[in-house]
RNA sequence: GGGGCCGUAGCUCAGUGGUUAGAGCAGGGGACUCAUAAUCCCUUGGUCGGGGGUUCGAAUCCCUCCGGCCCUACCA
């Protein structure tokens, strides 16, 4: 097979918080596939970086006290230490901070300018005066314009799903400083990705790069119109790198942190003596790009649009997976599911979750599911059950002799799990490790009963069965190598040890074909300790932080949103005082019916008393927390004197108070025993 | 409202037109005692979400309904 040169990627992650198991699904991923490439013998190289720039950065360091890169410095060691943890295995870390990230973001700069891609344009944005700085949409938080949903973020409200520009926000807060935000007019710079228009739709759709249902989705959510105008700049201050030819404008993050791919690759490149164009320009070499599906319009649009314009290679494939989930749910901060590697790497060992990533991994961008309990099934029945105790139930009686100078009739065992290596190859190939795990361990459940009918451990009592023992021995051996060997990717500590054992490293696929002969055996030693139900328990305790803060970020590669706590998830408003809180009159309202809306997701249609012969028309947005025979007869607070809002339903006549973050999380507001219906809350 | 994915044994899944639908785990019974209370043998368990259609033949193809998840939304 002639040797492929191949270059991959994981996502940036951003040097804003800590590795938790949720990113670990990419990283782990990538770092298979790598794993696998090389053991095939081809040349690949597995790039990754921090991901330093932005917003969020510069204001974290201010509030630390210190400076970006001092923050930015102690993020990288975190993260590089926890991924040597886990085995992650970069042939380069770098960081979007570097001086090769800001020539080849210049480099690039100047391809778009020279192709007449950029334009420029002022926009008004919303800015904080205290921080000093403009604000991103989601550091700004206010009320909907259409729904009057409290708390939205500046580009969409998540109550009505209704979109907006940050300015239209009634009451806008800077998350940042809590001030009130104002508008201010800023020259910013666009690339037109518009002209890439015909290009991007070849690329997308021609079959090869994307995942099928990531072309229908890019074909059907952006290519079936003009491509608007990328904004590319942020006005100072900002962290990252200012525009050459634009004093006073950074390349927003996004623009530089894919460019941070090329930058790590230069720096492994200067450091083995390689030519950069070699991998970057030439069409010998295959780009694989892997991310959460939460950054897929980054790398399927702009990504190649840079690349094809600046006359680099362009990805062979983006490999798109899922999100994280921890027993059916989204990792939870205060259910102890949001776990930190260095938590996990407390209490347990980095091969379990490698392989049970691996057995639920498939090329498709569905989200996997971490349940506790078939983590510790899996690792105990499959790894230490079946495959280790392979080696530890014959490796102690040919300690001595070691293993037989030919390899004993085996009933065609090797022969035929050496035959399945192309098919088990091929399922890494395309990143279908679910099923690469899942022949691997057909080939375990059979080598188990061999080894019981020979029963090496009575042929042990008598001296005249020694070769018969060690033939038995050599077989079971073999047969345990051979998984190691299929297994070498996913489980490198594993394929370490067993070289140790049969004095024989594992360093190629090709390894699985061949018995092993006339080596000497080592002492064996434990490989994989048993899964113990309480070290899970007690690593979720640890995890279990209901006051933990929420880190802050612009979009990086996050593979899980995060739960976060009620305050600093919406920041308390700029101060008011009682003339402006007394415009809001609020009633106790008694519900005299509710009707479900059949039609909407968050509706339920309220009749609501303020008392005599007074009546309101009430559409609340509780329908996924209430059922309406919950409510009727209650008594609620009213904000009585809102302007009515026509719905697609009918027109709602105010707005019923509660609290929550939505869907089945929201809290009506009750009254104590005796309020009255139409009396005022002051 | 639109789009996508999914629904097979208690659990996790395999099986995408062809003999009585499979595996692992869990459950039940037995064996063994070399091995990390690991292993081995036997075994219980499924109108393949419901209904309709195409076909000699459907878990598999088509239609429809139900349920779940995700994306997106006066435009796919």
């Amino acid at each position: 097979m002639a040797q492929r040169r191949i270059l991959v990627t994981a996502a940036l992650p951003y040097a804003n918080g800590p590795i938790h198991i949720g990113h670990l699904v990419e990283y782990i991923q990538a770092d298979i596939w790598v794993r696998f490439q090389k053991l095939r013998g081809h040349q690949c190289i597995y790039i990754c970086a921090d991901d330093t720039h932005g917003t969020a950065i510069m204001i974290r360091a201010r509030q630390e006290g210190r400076s970006e890169i001092d923050l930015i410095a102690e993020m990288q060691q975190a993260h590089v230490r926890d991924f040597e943890g886990f085995d992650i295995a970069f042939d380069n870390y770098g960081s979007t901070n570097s001086d090769e990230n800001r020539q080849l973001c210049g480099e690039i700069w100047r391809a778009l300018r020279s192709r007449g891609l950029i334009v420029e344009r002022d926009v008004e944005q919303l800015y904080d005066p205290e921080a000093g700085t403009f604000l991103a949409d989601r550091f700004v938080k206010g009320t909907c314009p259409k729904c009057k949903a409290p708390g939205q973020y500046g580009d969409n409200c998540d109550k009505c799903g209704s979109t907006y520009r940050a300015a239209d926000l009634i009451d806008p807060v800077s998350t940042h400083s809590g001030a009130r935000p104002e508008l201010r007019s800023q020259r910013h710079l666009f690339v037109q990705l518009q002209q890439l228009h015909d290009f991007l739709t070849e690329w997308t759709q021609c079959g090869e790069h994307l995942q099928e249902e990531v072309a229908n989705y890019l074909q059907g959510h952006f290519l079936n119109e003009p491509l608007r105008d990328w904004d590319i700049s942020r006005p100072a201050p900002y962290f990252g790198f200012e525009i050459p030819d634009s004093p006073g404008n950074y390349w927003y993050v996004w623009f530089d942190a894919p460019i941070g791919y090329m930058a790590s690759t230069r720096q492994w490149c200067d450091r083995h003596g390689e030519d950069f164009d070699d991998w970057w320009r030439s069409p010998d070499v295959e780009i694989h790009h892997f991310i959460g599906k939460d950054i897929t319009y980054f790398h399927t649009l702009f990504w190649p649009g840079m690349l094809k314009s600046a006359g680099f290679t362009l990805p062979t494939k983006v490999r798109i997976h899922g999100f994280l989930t921890v027993g059916g749910e989204k990792m939870s901060k205060s259910k102890g599911t949001f776990v930190m590697a260095q938590t996990y790497l407390q209490h347990l060992d980095p091969s379990y979750l490698r392989y049970y990533y691996a057995t639920k991994l498939s090329p498709r961008l569905d989200d996997i599911d971490l349940n506790l309990d078939e983590f510790a099934a899996k690792a105990n029945a499959d790894l230490v059950g079946k495959v280790v105790n392979l080696a530890s139930r014959s490796a102690k009686f040919v300690r001595a002799t070691g293993l037989a100078a030919r390899y004993p009739d085996d009933g065609g065992l090797f022969q035929r799990a050496a035959a399945a290596g192309d098919e088990i190859a091929a399922a890494y190939e395309e990143g279908d490790y679910g099923r690469a795990m899942r022949l691997i361990m057909e080939l375990a459940d059979r080598a188990n009963p061999y080894v019981e009918a020979a029963a090496p451990w009575n042929l042990a009592k008598d001296p005249r069965h020694a070769q018969e023992l060690q033939d038995v021995c050599t077989v079971a051996l073999n047969l345990f190598r051979q998984l190691a060997i299929y297994l070498a990717p996913v489980l490198p500590r594993l394929a370490q040890q067993t070289g140790v054992l049969l004095n024989k490293p594992i360093e190629h696929w090709a390894d699985s074909q061949t018995p092993l002969v006339g080596t000497p055996v080592a002492q064996f030693h434990h490989m994989l300790k048993r899964v113990d139900r309480k070290d899970v328990d007690a690593m979720i305790e640890d995890s279990r932080t209901p006051s933990a803060e929420e880190p802050v970020g612009e979009p990086a590669a996050e593979s899980a949103p995060a739960i976060s706590q009620p305050l600093s998830d919406e920041p308390l408003a700029a101060e008011c005082t009682i003339d402006d809180f007394a415009k809001v009159d609020l009633r106790i309202a008694r519900i005299i019916a509710a009707a479900d809306v059949p039609e909407a997701n968050k509706l339920v249609k309220l009749t609501v008393s303020l008392g005599g012969d007074e009546q309101r028309t009430v559409f609340a947005g509780i329908k996924q927390a209430y059922t309406p025979e919950q409510l009727v007869g209650r008594y609620v607070v009213l904000a009585a004197n809102l302007a009515p809002r026509k719905m697609k339903f009918g027109t709602s006549e105010g707005m019923i108070l509660a609290s929550g973050s939505g869907g089945q999380h929201v809290f009506l507001l009750t009254v104590d025993d005796g309020a009255e219906p139409g009396q005022r809350v002051h």
